[in-house]
DNA sequence: ATATAGTTTAACCAGATGGTTAACAAAAAT
DNA sequence: ATTTTTGTTAACCATCTGGTTAAACTATAT
């Protein structure tokens, strides 16, 4: 009994169906987002959203922690890492300017999601072991600061404004390029700015 | 013919469906609102809704251009002053805090709307001739630097750098809590740090 | 008092939406 | 070859939801 393809389609209505309830998904949100909307995009039949997933909201989970967990391991671990600090900040940029240049819809959905039911959410993405563990990042702030190597800085306002810099761009991307007339092009250009922008600009402000 | 109190109620009907909109709005979005939980919360009947207002679309746009037409002109004119750039810079940060500790929803409930149908909505807010008008204070950094006053910088970076800082953590406000075991006192706390914190860190970066 | 204009409600309606069903088609297993 | 399993569809259903209607109620004007 060979497990090969089944039929001429194989398995891709499922990859169909993943790939166009994630873009309805990020684009509309969990309430705004269309079963029909879906099944169209996929260019299938409705019911096989149900077939595949068996509600809305368990296909609603799969998409995104499909892109959840794949992602906040890695940021994870740059936090935990042994990197010099103005390394790791650079490193953490990157990171997620990586991401959002991928999946520019993810922030904005994870935003979404976490407003709609912060607790559920944050439980799904995360789960009880997986926690975001900025600990040590804070730490060896704190270290540099005692050690004389950089200004006196609150580590949770440096990261806190480390994280705003880098995400909040994408998601008021259409605020942006409206009250600063730049089309698509422009924008990607200035988020690839801000891959050396943001790293400076910290660094300017906390060094000595 | 006086025009006093028409009934018990007065027009506090009105009022009240403002009010219920305004919070069912801001938490649900648009599209998870339902007209039946805010003729609820309002303690009224679905129906008076449409009274008041015909239908729900133009109950968002009142409840909705109502917040933001007071607030974004302020913004403009802080941004059109004749400060200094550090004052200007802090004045900013400031309005916008007060903005968001009064209305914590506004800023989803902007992000929310600009994502949704960015177009009609910009122009909903900001309408033809109220624009936001960053030039000035685009142009006042670039002449601050050239006239070497402070580091070369980009001024688009760093009024995105400014923008993302103060508004995100609001935004982000249950991430952050859950990630940094912040209660509400903490966090409101933190932002208070925060009126201070960002112009420092911005000043920080770009002074010689 | 009675008419009038403004306010409020219960009941209802049409369309949208998430989800189900039953039948059919294609592969795989026997 | 035929039976079973898996994949797919059209048609349908129950419920939700925005919106309407007609009637009742209230305060004021005449």
């Amino acid at each position: 009994m060979v497990k090969k393809s089944k039929k001429i389609t194989d398995h891709s209505a499922e990859e169909k169906i993943l790939a166009a309830a994630h873009k309805i998904f990020t684009t509309k949100g969990m309430a705004g987002a269309r079963m029909q909307d879906i099944a169209d995009e996929a260019g299938i039949n409705k019911a096989l959203l149900h077939y595949y997933f068996r509600d809305k909201e368990k296909l609603f989970e799969v998409v995104f922690l499909q892109e959840a967990q794949k992602f906040f391991p890695k940021i994870n671990m740059i936090f935990q890492s042994d990197l010099p600090l103005f390394e790791k900040i650079e490193k953490f940029v990157n990171e997620y300017i990586d991401e959002m240049q991928e999946n520019p819809y993810l922030p904005w959905f994870v935003m979404n999601e976490i407003n709609r039911d912060p607790d559920n959410f944050l439980y799904k993405v995360w789960g009880k072991n997986n926690l975001p563990q900025p600990a040590k990042f804070l730490e060896q702030i704190d270290k540099e600061v005692k050690a004389g190597n950089i200004k006196r800085i609150d580590p949770m306002h440096l990261l806190m404004n480390m994280i705003s810099m880098t995400i909040f761009p994408f998601i008021a991307k259409p605020m942006f390029q409206r009250n600063m007339r730049m089309d698509d092009v422009k924008f990607k250009e200035a988020m690839e700015q801000r891959r050396t922008e943001i790293p400076n600009f910290i660094i300017d402000s906390i060094k000595k």
